[in-house]
DNA sequence: ATGAAAGCGCTAACAA
DNA sequence: TTGTTAGCGCTTTCAT
């Protein structure tokens, strides 16, 4: 015969209230999930008895009946960055809101990470799941578990059937690079990550798009690409940009945390920004307003990207069987000191 | 009659797989969780039956069943801040490890918010909780609901019967401010954050004795409390010290993103640093390398931290009963431009 | 307005 | 080595 599967001392269960009620395990169950058919006096009675006996539901027993776990999976490729720090909170915000709770996994946009926390979905430890990785990573997802119900958020590919939530990433770089062609540069380097990333292959090609458009062919060494975010990359990747025979006079980086590490770089370089040298980042961080230049940088909504995708992703599971269309958002230019020569 | 709860695709269980592979459940989950006694011919038929139906574990039953959720609560004051970032991950590690995952809430150090988060853990959803909020927050939840499976990581009152890991504030702070005056220097203010926290009256405590030890008598006003610890706010609460009428010579802040805003207000109120004032932060986040002046700052053994806080509640979750010590780290002074006067 | 009872999908004691 | 079976604590249908 089977026993207490754990030794804690014994817990109190909805029929103990039942009984010290005088009532059915059916009408607890009713009053604790605030159903306006009990009668007043009853609901009492057992409201009583929850507080007589220190009685907590045991959601244990609930997710199991109900079939939910009302947890929310987040996948994130590096939740010490305060770009993804930002979003996850959004995402927080939304879904507690509606009575979720977020799972939150760092995957490093490690392929095979991102898949064993997948399981987690298939496992039913949680309802649905927001992708941050790299598109590619989505792709091999979606062919080893289809119909899983999820969303990507900033990272995604319009042609595959998930709904997402992001900005016009090539628009963002145009508009970034533009920025600094209207200073008078003329050589700008692009610092950008892995291009796993599809928003790494658009923010380039909003470079190539704005050099071009004004007459100006890019050399392919002018763009450079670094492993990951943190602001020592940045830091070694201007080092060595500025020991080029032809350094650049502007550098464009894909984030603003490349693009801090950037600044302190150039200063090691002995290179002065933006006398020598103009710095624009991307996303718009706290930190980019306290650094030293101030970052002019793209500002993206780093907070309704995320509560967007929640809601997303809540719509999803209301209604499995509806289309959730893709939604970009708008993205701003932040203009500060690092890109100021006058 | 009950139906099913959820409306889901029909999902495949544990009776579907027994009945394809023609043993029983008993056998299948045996399979599943490895038990040795089972047949290796009987483990292939099983195994091959779990492949060809797409059999994946129901957890809500497992969990149900076995009376734990596997989730461990850790909760965070601000999950924004990087030095709360790198403690959460130093957790993450080790839950992962031994197949827990980790729900992280942002409690803002808000008591309420703690209260309810605490919930969890009596709702089953969680088995144990590490909180990093502070010590007077603490000593809420212990009213509140005492017999509760938690840590304390940071923050923490070793009179209580909690385990917990922290360092040795008041020495750090001693370390910080001795540095600052073997630079010569008499008048250091400090920027401390709201004293509910402990850690920020054994800092303080760290200062005064560092001072009246060569023989200074801080004057009240020396030291200023702010509310957050954004980089904003470490920005105004310099300025302001800068505009009385005997600015200090140099700024011990009690964390680094207060000192990085620190760094930034003087800046703006026309100050050299270190050459006008000297800063020494506290925490040594990835950040303070790369800041302009490079942050002189006390090295806390984040990832550690976070590491130990998450074996010390396994351990009390192992064997509740077995009384489970404090520890303290130790910490390190990492001098850095932000202070060097020479 | 309330109660009786059937499971949700799994684990584990006990029997064989 | 394997099978039978009794629950874990809850929600919900159906009957009253």
């Amino acid at each position: 015969m089977p026993q207490r599967a754990s030794d804690t001392p014994q817990t109190v269960s909805i029929s103990a209230v039942a009984a010290h009620a005088g009532v059915s395990v059916a009408t607890v169950s009713r009053v604790l999930n605030g159903q306006s058919v009990v009668k007043p006096a009853t609901r009492d009675k057992v409201m009583a008895s929850v507080n007589a006996l220190g009685y907590r539901i045991n959601e244990l027993a609930r997710n199991l009946r109900t079939a939910e776990s009302r947890l929310l999976l987040t996948l994130v490729p590096d939740v010490g960055n305060p770009f993804y720090a930002e979003i996850v909170r959004g995402i927080d915000a939304v879904a507690r809101e509606h009575n979720y709770f977020v799972l939150l996994c760092d995957t490093g946009a490690d392929s095979g990470r991102e898949q064993s926390y997948f399981e987690l979905l298939q496992r039913r430890r949680a309802d649905g799941a927001i992708c941050l990785d790299p598109d590619t990573v989505q792709h091999a997802l979606i062919e080893a578990s289809p119909g899983l119900p999820w969303v990507a958020c900033c990272e995604f590919d319009p042609g595959v059937a998930v709904p997402y939530v992001g900005i016009d990433n090539r628009r963002a770089a145009y508009d970034a690079v533009t920025h600094l062609l209207m200073q008078g540069h003329r050589h700008v380097a692009l610092i950008n990550s892995d291009e796993t990333w599809l928003y790494a292959r658009q923010r380039k090609q909003g470079w190539i798009d704005a050099l071009t458009g004004r007459g100006i062919t890019p050399e392919p060494d002018w763009c450079v690409n670094v492993a990951g975010l943190d602001y020592d990359t940045g830091n070694r990747a201007a080092q060595a940009l500025m020991q080029r025979a032809k350094p650049p006079t502007a550098i464009f980086a894909v984030s603003d945390t490349l693009a801090i590490g950037v600044l302190a770089g150039l200063r090691t370089a002995g290179k002065r920004v933006p006398h020598d040298v103009a710095v624009v980042g991307f996303d718009n961080i706290a930190l980019a307003a306290q650094v030293e230049p101030a970052l002019t940088t793209i500002a993206q909504p780093m907070r309704e990207l995320g509560m967007t995708a929640a809601r997303l992703l809540l719509q999803r599971l209301a209604q499995p069987e509806q289309n959730v269309p893709g939604l970009l958002l708008a993205h701003q230019l932040v203009v500060r000191q690092s890109s100021q020569t006058t």
